[in-house]
DNA sequence: CTTTCATATAACCATTAGGTTATATATAAT
DNA sequence: ATTATATATAACCTAATGGTTATATGAAAG
């Protein structure tokens, strides 16, 4: 259901993920990041928040936002899953095998 | 260059392209596997041009199209890497094991 | 209670996307 | 030469994107 493309389809949109990986930011963290006004990140954290890849949380008159790993890793998986079968890339073979719980990495 | 994400996030796109893997069609083909018009078509058709995800040749009255499987890859790595690093994916370090051709299929 | 700060919302703008119908062009077939 | 077929293009429509500025709201601090 959440539409990852959409929300990994712009630039900003991957910026402030690549921001919230790093822990959880207030809006105001974000938009002090951005040459760009605080209506257009939040269009941007709308969106994000519409496809389920972030989550918000309310402290005082704080906006905190989180990226929501779990809708993240099912979308990375369709996304893979999906160019992986065009691909005939090894990776989809891979993947089951980590979906499986079959790897074993014996470098370590 | 190639965005992929522009490319890969319409659905009718998605099936077009799982159409070519199948082997190059010619626009009728492609038309008539949609309830939709021939200009529709021609219009998504260009924008998978544009972002180098297919080619097109001529055969007299008719336009060929396949998939360009190396920038498919390419911006398959891509997003692989993008999202893979947000999620520190067991994925990626696999996905180190596939590029370095270090990866051994034990199994088989 | 007034001011300040963080966020939300409204109104606007330009561009792109995704579709339509109608029509032009180019090649092939009769 | 005419007709049929495949593709291209133009004009149009609606909705979504990505941005702006101006203003409203809500919480915290003075």
């Amino acid at each position: 259901m959440p539409n990852v493309y959409r929300a990994l389809g712009d630039p900003t949109r991957r910026h402030i993920l690549s921001m919230l990986k790093q822990g959880s930011k207030t809006q105001k963290e974000i938009v002090e990041a951005f040459d760009m006004s605080q209506p257009a990140i939040k269009k941007h954290l709308n969106i994000l928040l519409e496809e389920r890849i972030i989550s918000e949380s309310l402290n005082g008159k704080y906006r905190i936002y989180s990226i929501n790993l779990n809708t993240l890793q099912i979308g990375y998986r369709e996304m893979i899953q999906y160019i992986g079968e065009l691909l005939d890339d090894q990776l989809v073979s891979l993947k089951n095998y980590v979906e499986k719980g079959e790897f074993r990495d014996e470098e370590n």
